[in-house]
DNA sequence: AACCCCTATGAAATCGTTCTCATACAGCCG
DNA sequence: CGGCTGTATGAGAACGATTTCATAGGGGTT
């Protein structure tokens, strides 16, 4: 491996002037620069990055640790989150925790000595946060940026940007509401996901809003994860049990895919006898027949977030991402 | 930062001792191991993973390179991939190249620098192996494991893991043949694309090996990558133009969603006027409405193969791994 | 008792870079 | 002509771990 003393005998001059030539920093003679230069070009020459990092104390990797980073809309946000990162000279380490927290924990002992820049945490799993705490602050106190996207951990004083997730419930209960498609059954809550309480909050209020008690057997809870299979099984269970409901708000696109697959499957019709409404905003959506209305989150605008939290070096407290409904066919 | 210096002397021995204690390579003695452990405990001592980096001449990454890691099977694999190398006890590096190949240039460039272990290559398109060739050459020359994944790339000497594309659409072509479902249509060919090329070749094979001439009138190319919107539009023309066929083999499922809305729209029934298959076995394909028939990729299979490179340390030239036809309501 | 071997340990070099400090030399002023 | 300022560069330390080489003893053999 050519290094810098290997340029600095090509070129005739000592490695710390290979060195200030390359950072372009003190002044060096325009005649000295040139040749270094030159050597560097016909060497090929890269720094070495561990070296970099050992010097400096800290190296050039952000980790993206994500609960599962196949569903909804976690592949897009490592997607868009790695863009950023790459944009800013720096490299995106991946971490996916697949529904087992204590890697979490492990994860975080291990951070400090990695020489992370920072730690990206987008998990919607309520964590025990008890047992990470101490872990979290060994992390945050050797200098890692911490921050957590998608869930809101702020009231633990993590930086966090979060979609306004409670918001977009709300309105896409309204939205069934104004279509006078009460009762609204809700697919698909998880009560260990931070993420899926927000959305069940936002539809009991916008219920409440309009003095709806919820209806206990119109709320079907899943434990599975947000996938289609859980919601075609949920809805069938519904359906088959006879329980009255005109529409479903659903959790995650997928959920509703299959709570939309059950209902033809009993020669029910979308959107006449049950109107559905998704979450996630997935772009297949707009192809599911009948197109899908769905709450529409934006793995954008998260990552661009991301992106300027490294990029100005300042940690916000908490940003609240908006979400929008788009309502297409499988409601109206 | 508490380093092997601080644990050394809080134990009473010199670094080297604590080095060798934790390797757990020379023989060290009991009472000497012990106190050296506590003194780890009990300033929570963790080794500096870049200073064992640069002094071992490497790192413990592994670089997973995907073209669009949001789509198809590539969130998968980057899941899998992930699980493997982790159990290996190595970190993953996620580049995601989005259609611009110059990037990859780019980062083959600053690889050698950064210490890889090894590169997964996992892009469906082709490259200017020309071009990149140089770059190439010199990372495997610096000790890191390349290594093809989803593109066959072993008549460049880069070891290939590759599914039997061109087998499964064979297979798929087949099954709608034997459904009496001629002229056969194929959604989303991409020429640029080695992936799109080799179910393509399966198409056309299947169909020659019965004697049908391809009708080019018949196979639908697309430019933007395997989206739904694509294969709606694409799927839309077709039927507009007045274009005679009775089933459709989608390049991929996202295609075959957006070609079975556009028949949908248009009045069509699938399966009983155009049958669809689609390609990829992608978790929502069996809630579809009609449930969809796919070619089925296996992304934990690849992964695994992936995983056995960096445990053995032996590079295949080519592996396959096989596909399978997995038969729904779409094409029956 | 002298010698040898083997185990347990320490001192110091090493990986490749950056950065601090020191120095050499040129030019300028008194 | 001596001393001062400032620029251009080099020598060497430092980052934190691993590893080679050297050595101090303890125990065994002759």
């Amino acid at each position: 491996m050519v290094n810098v003393i290997a340029v600095a005998s090509h070129a005739g001059v000592s490695p710390a002037t290979v060195s200030r030539v390359l950072a372009g920093r003190v002044p060096v003679a325009a005649a000295t620069r040139a040749r270094v230069l030159q050597s560097v070009e016909q060497l090929g020459y890269r720094p070495n990055e561990t070296a970099r990092s050992l010097r400096a104390g800290r190296g050039r990797a952000v980790a993206l640790v994500t609960g599962d980073i196949e569903q909804g809309l976690y592949a897009g946000l490592a997607k868009h989150v790695q863009g950023e990162i790459e944009g800013l000279g720096l490299d995106l380490l991946l971490f996916n925790l697949g529904h087992r927290e204590d890697r979490l924990q492990h994860f975080l002992e291990r951070a400090p000595s990695l020489g992370l820049r920072g730690i990206v945490l987008a998990s919607p799993h309520v964590m025990d946060m008890a047992q990470l705490a101490p872990a979290m602050r060994a992390v945050m106190r050797s200098g890692v940026t911490v921050l957590s996207v998608s869930q809101d951990l702020s009231s633990f004083d993590i930086a966090s940007i979060v979609h306004d997730e409670t918001g977009g419930a709300a309105m896409a209960t309204e939205h069934l509401l104004d279509q006078d498609r009460a009762p609204v059954g809700f697919l698909g809550r998880i009560e260990t996901s931070a993420v899926g309480r927000a959305r069940f909050d936002g539809y009991r209020t916008a219920l409440e809003a309009r003095g709806i008690e919820v209806d206990p057997d119109l709320v079907w809870d899943i434990s599975k994860g947000y996938r289609a299979d859980a919601g075609y099984q949920a809805a069938s269970r519904a359906i088959d049990t006879g329980l009255r409901f005109r529409s479903v708000l659903a959790a995650s696109d997928e959920l509703a895919l299959g709570g939309m697959a059950a209902a033809a499957d009993r020669g029910l019709a979308v959107p006449q006898d049950i109107a559905f409404v998704g979450f996630g905003g997935l772009g297949w959506g707009v192809f599911a027949r009948p197109a899908m209305t769905t709450v529409s989150l934006d793995a954008y605008a998260m990552a661009l977030a991301v992106g300027e939290v490294f990029r100005s070096g300042s940690l916000p407290h908490r940003q609240i991402i908006p979400t929008k409904l788009v309502i297409r066919r499988s409601s109206c």
